[in-house]
DNA sequence: TAAGATTGAGCAATCAATCTTC
DNA sequence: GAAGATTGATTGCTCAATCTTA
């Protein structure tokens, strides 16, 4: 038999998450658009100051996103003068992405905003607490996982 | 002074919710293309369903969404003939979003959906687990609005 | 003036298909 | 055939502006 009921804490945990998710964005979003680079671009700038230049198959694994979110975050970056595509030397389908001058400044930028942002909202939560939400969030994912995706 | 680092613990609480929303609605909307809503959409359904004809704007302020969002997730649905919007007789602004036949098999549907994969997903986590989650997350989600958002 | 609905422009993500090179 | 990158089509979300009616 297939359970015809939810149990109402079950639902209040799936809104919460959902929840969390998109009003963190929003304000994140907020925040960082005066800065002139988007969250998740800023991630993809963050990750090519820390790691040197990557091919976009590599950040799409980093990330497990699509390559289409990847492309298309790129294609922003490099319209904002942010990144360069590169061919890559080694292998004529890849290309490298290699930030400007004015990528590594904005990927130090919004490094700040970020910090800020995460310190900002999980005071909220004590080390302890923190410690739990990260160990409940790992069963969540695991479970994601066995479930396909 | 800004903190220049980031704790780690606070790093991977970050990291992991939004991994959570992203797989979890990836997998969702999967299982549901088979049976022709989105998730999204489904919501919407649901909500009607639940309690009556509603004014677009009252779904919007019910979820929290921007009013655009809600006109998109209409039109899409009055398209695939499951909503139909009606005239207000009482203010000729407004317009009442009522369920077709179809609609209602629809929200029946996805309704099971849904709940199977809240089950699903949450048998990862003890009652007690889960409990302590929602606590958790309502702790950062008032952090939030206090933040602006 | 404000409220209800819509529209325009843009971002971030998906899947599926394509093209080139390995 | 498989891997790297791109493109097309779609969804869901944001903000900001507009139009009509209250």
């Amino acid at each position: 038999m297939v359970p015809h009921n939810l149990d109402p804490e079950l639902e209040a945990a799936s809104e919460a998450l959902r929840d969390f998710y998109l009003r963190s964005h929003r304000l994140v979003d907020r925040r960082m658009s005066g800065e002139g680079v988007s969250f998740a671009r800023a991630k993809v700038l963050m990750l090519i100051a820390r790691e040197g230049a990557m091919r976009s198959t590599d950040v799409a694994s980093f990330f497990g996103y699509a390559p289409r979110t990847v492309t298309e975050a790129i294609d922003g970056l490099e319209r904002d003068g942010l990144v360069r595509r590169e061919p890559d030397p080694a292998d004529r389908r890849a290309k490298r992405i290699v930030l400007t001058p004015a990528g590594e400044a904005a990927a130090i930028a919004a490094g700040a905003l970020r910090i800020a942002f995460i310190n900002d909202v999980f005071s909220a939560l004590s080390a302890e607490e923190c410690e739990t939400l990260v160990g409940l969030l790992g069963k969540l994912n695991a479970r994601l996982g066995e479930l396909g995706g």
